[in-house]
DNA sequence: TTGTAAGCGTTATCAT
DNA sequence: ATGATAACGCTTACAA
């Protein structure tokens, strides 16, 4: 690893020269520029990060927090926030919970999107300074210290048109299986559900909400409780794909076909849910990635307000649903 | 931020005593060491990493480097490689190749896994040294000077297994969908079929190798060109899934029944292959992955061999095999 | 246009 | 047991 002060010796120029070429800077003369440049590429120099970042904490790198290895759609989100952040001329930098804490810290990196349910508020507000602004993705925080902004999918009117939409078909008797009680997600998505059947005076029995983590299991073993009970409901919604596709497995099992004996829904238009022509709820996944870095970038900039983003979602009507 | 310096004056000690307590030495007297740890947690010092870098090269950091977004198997890989990292101390960052050369450059990582066709060899025999051993996966470079190992699927002997198969099924007439030309995956693949053709003494014209790029869309297109000829092949093996699932997706439009009238195999073992009930190759990706890291920590401690690391794979016999 | 020197936040050596 | 001090590789006033 060849660095500045030797590249300095070869060309017979002192160590800031070197460093005013490599920045750019026209204080230089053309000819001095030209021999610093070439004895670079001719010795394959490059400069040492670390020691860049020592001096001006300007670091042009954002880091990306995932840790959930089940979900399918993380690629489309990074690629969406890659390409943001190149146009941008940032550097992305993406790692899983267990580094979090070390690369959000150390300085490395101007800034942080995460898509992580395992970092807890706490940490997270004390990382969020206006010097380290963090993007929230399907997640708030609510405090006014934290330097945060939340994008998420606005589940909520999304999934009150399309239970009306199951309304308006007919269908009376329904029933949920949940994702982890405690995300904003499910939250919302459960309050669209009920709110909607109330507003149509359906009365929905809370014994017919089943828990489930999100997981394709979990839905299978939903759907395998309900199948214990002599009456189905008509129609399953779910918080998410893997769970519908989970508690349609069940239902074929046990010889209850879909829809003909029960119709199911899902949330996220997974692969899988296309492919299994699972009626569902489709998010944008790349434009949520490219936004949450749009946002983030602001947020250095200091023009971003702290509200929520909520994205829109569109109902895909596919072939579980009669 | 509140740096060392900041630290050492509240606790009323020099600076290298905070860094000798933080770095767990000995020589602090307890008293000093429980006062310095005391208001350290109570300002919330954390280490700034380029400081820490600046100084020892020591980083303790290695990179994976990816980026098409179309593989679903990469969350596996990046599992792997990530539990492996964490049990042995090392944290891991990812990104795309469009940050990999600065990341690989600026000394930030100390070593690095490839899956990435976009990244040149000459690229990678440039950073490739032994302060900074690289892990290649599905890629080979024969070159003494860099200090490289990869970590590869024996594509041909599984791959002689299951065209073996075939033939002891009774097909006598094959296709085949190539990926790209110039990787080891798809020339080892083809290797395999086509010897044990020849080994069973099977003709196969060259006329039936059709050009595909691992996408589901090359399949489909060259499944279209088979169609246009009036012998369809009784068996099509594909170099991945994705062409596999291209291909019959136009064998069924055009009322080709698979298997009935045309087996269809592919490669990879993806979550669709499963769903679809294709007849695959499953490759082990958790276990590559963390396999890719241990090789890795091995190369930097100065014990291992480059020779390539051959995966075993195993055949998946499902329904699109009559 | 170019060079000198101070400084970034650490670690490590060597006195004390 | 503790503290000066140099050093890491770079940037950036400021001086020449």
């Amino acid at each position: 690893m060849i660095k500045m002060k030797e590249i300095a010796e070869l060309a017979g120029v002192s160590i800031s020269t070197v460093s005013n070429v490599l920045n750019g800077r026209k204080n230089v003369g053309q000819a001095t520029r030209e021999r610093v440049l070439q004895i670079c590429s001719e010795y394959g120099y490059h400069p040492n990060l670390s020691g860049k970042k020592a001096k001006s904490a300007n670091s042009n790198t954002i880091v990306f927090v995932f840790s959930d290895f089940d979900r399918d759609f993380y690629l489309k989100i990074i690629e969406g926030i890659s390409d943001c952040l190149t146009e941008n001329g940032y550097d992305l930098m993406i790692c899983t919970n267990k580094s979090a804490a070390n690369f959000m810290r150390g300085s490395l990196a101007s800034g942080a999107i995460i898509l992580d349910g395992s970092l807890t508020d706490d940490f997270l507000i004390s990382v969020a300074k206006p010097d380290f602004p963090v993007v929230l993705m399907d997640r708030i925080i609510r405090n006014e210290q934290a330097e945060t902004k939340s994008v998420i999918v606005d589940n909520y009117p999304v999934m009150c048109e399309m239970v009306q939409g199951l309304v308006d078909k007919g269908f009376k008797r329904f029933g949920f299986i949940g994702g982890l009680d405690f995300t904003l997600d499910n939250q919302e998505r459960y309050a669209g559900f009920t709110d909607t059947l109330a507003k149509n005076n359906i009365e929905f029995d809370r014994k017919y909400y089943f828990h489930g983590n999100y997981r394709e299991k979990s839905g299978y073993q939903a759907a395998k409780i309900m199948l214990l009970s002599n009456d189905l409901p008509e129609v399953v919604v779910c918080a998410n794909d893997n769970m519908a596709i989970g508690a349609i497995k069940a239902f074929e099992e046990n010889k209850i076909r879909v829809p003909d004996d029960i119709s199911v829904t899902g949330f996220d238009d997974s692969v899988l849910a296309e492919m299994k022509g699972l009626t569902t709820i489709s998010i944008p996944r790349y434009e949520s990635g490219y936004l949450a870095a749009k946002e983030l970038l602001a947020m250095l900039e200091g023009t971003a307000n702290k509200e929520p983003f909520k994205l829109g979602a569109t109902i895909k009507w596919r072939k579980t649903v009669k």
